[in-house]
RNA sequence: GGUGAGGUGGCAGAGUUCGGUCGAUUGCACUGGUCUUGAAAACCAGCAUACCUUUGCGGGUAUCGUGGGUUCGAAUCCCACCCUCACCGCCA
């Protein structure tokens, strides 16, 4: 939710720099619903005056015992006009929140325009990928070679877009929750949290997701509906839902894995190969909770956190400031991780670092009590992914393969395996 | 699933019997001041949010879980819904 005063005042300043997002903020229309609202509400209360005028009279004129008969008619008329206005008023507020509710973030300055993911901006690069000096096969392959990844099952018994897994690779993959977990709370600062998996809708509104993504969301037929939850930003930054935090309270760091839940809706010929793209896939999340004058700085550190876990599992990646365009709704400002797949000769996307500023606050009510000025302002959210499981596991696979399609334990995951050092068939 | 209790300001907690001067008593927290070498304590004062209006001082409207209803007037009465807590049943 953008600052109401800021739409207000300078609607056409935001529909220009909502502009390069591809968002086309419809001045005319709002600015007629803001010129209609204020008038009715400015009618509404003249009219509200009168009657509450009215019936404090009343209320003297009983008291005293005194007749009240003529005033008590003369206000029942306004009853019928208050009635009709207020119902013009609702319609119109309705409207009005649809269409705010439906406005995206403003991009910060430094975000670069842009018409596809094509104009995102490299920042830097880690690693240099492996020269495989034999034929070398994605993770597909070698997961199916190894009789350890199933999708074929899954679809058995689920359906596409989901994933078995066994044996090594199971493990493995459990184990990098493990290690990032232990990275972040051992050595980022962060506080490990378990939430709930489903979560109601004003939850998934204060993020961001409700009510322009409902299609990409899995949600239960129950009353009240629950929704999974596409990313543990969603439980976890709504902890602060509706909540003032002192200032000695921030910043708040939250590290939180959990599975993710996507319906993936509008994506259907894309990666329909391999676990790339799951309806269900582990993540563990970073989430910053910070004072609004440190948001850009926490924006670096935080991505920096993620990038520690590549550069721990030793994976070539490069970072890329996300385009106007390329930007999700709620953000900012977005860095994307991406990691070297030699399966496929690219950089994909293994995490994403953000900062919301006061656009998730705004719509979660989440604030601090500034000591300066001692009133309760909105406070700036972030979030990274620090790393997703799935993509990282295929990471490890495709990087790490040897001749014999075996594969190698990055180091500092062997004491999570046993000491174990390569994943092969027993 | 059953029964009962309850949802009021940052927190705690009155007010709901008998609808009117209640946006709301009080305590804590917080902010400013007095006092003090400094701090604490004590005392004094201030202290919800949003919107409209005003150069400013100020004035107005709405908000007591949510939505609807009764009424000249609703925190207070009526209806529906949501949520929380307690106990019982069932279950991992």
């Amino acid at each position: 939710m953008l600052d109401p005063q800021l739409l207000r005042n300078n609607a056409e300043e935001v529909a220009r720099v909502l502009r390069p997002r591809g968002y086309l903020l419809d001045v005319e229309r709002f600015q007629d619903l803001e010129k209609d609202r204020k008038q009715l509400q400015i009618n509404q209360q003249q009219l509200q005056h009168s009657r509450n005028q009215n019936s404090k009279e009343i209320g003297k004129l009983k008291a005293a015992k005194e007749d009240a008969a003529e005033l008590i008619k003369n206000t029942e008329l306004l009853g019928g006009e208050l009635k009709s206005i207020g119902d013009r008023l609702q319609q119109i507020q309705l409207e009005l929140n649809d269409l705010t509710a439906g406005i995206p973030n403003i991009p910060h300055e430094s975000v670069p325009p842009g018409e596809s993911e094509d104009d995102n901006v490299e920042q830097r690069r880690w690693g240099k990928p492996r020269d495989f000096l034999f034929e070398i096969f994605d993770h597909v392959q070698l997961g199916e070679d190894l009789g350890m990844l199933n999708f074929e099952q899954a679809t058995k018994v689920t359906g596409s877009r989901f994933v078995v897994m066994t044996a090594g690779l199971a493990r493995l993959h459990r184990a990098l929750i493990q290690f990032m977990l232990d990275l972040h709370t051992q050595e980022h600062g962060y506080e490990e949290t378990y939430v709930p998996y489903m979560v109601n809708a004003n939850s998934l509104f204060g993020t961001g997701q409700l009510p322009k993504f409902e299609q990409d969301q899995f949600a239960t037929d129950t009353d009240p509906r629950y929704y999974l939850i596409p990313t543990a930003e969603v439980p976890v930054t709504n902890l602060y839902r509706d909540e003032i935090l002192e200032s000695t309270e921030l910043p708040v760091r939250h590290v939180c894995h959990t599975p993710c839940f996507r319906r993936e809706a509008g994506s259907y010929g894309k990666d329909t190969r391999g676990m790339i793209r799951q309806h269900q896939f582990e993540k563990v999340e970073l989430v910053q909770i910070v004072e609004p004058s440190t948001s850009w700085a926490a924006l670096e550190e935080l991505t920096g956190h993620a990038e520690t876990v590549l550069q721990r599992l030793e994976l070539p990646y490069r970072v890329v400031t996300l385009c106007a365009s390329d930007l999700g709704f709620s953000s900012a400002k977005t860095y994307d991780l991406e990691v070297w797949l030699p399966g496929q000769q690219r950089y994909r996307e293994i995490s994403s670092c953000s900062n919301f500023e006061t656009f998730q606050a705004r719509r979660m009510r989440a604030r601090w009590r500034n000591p300066e000025t001692s009133k309760p302002e909105y406070v700036h959210t972030l979030n990274g992914s620090g790393l997703a499981i799935g993509r990282t596991l295929v990471a490890i696979m495709e990087n790490y393969q040897n001749e014999d399609r075996t594969i190698s334990v990055p180091n500092v995951l062997r004491p999570y395996l046993g000491g174990c050092d390569r994943i092969q068939n027993a």
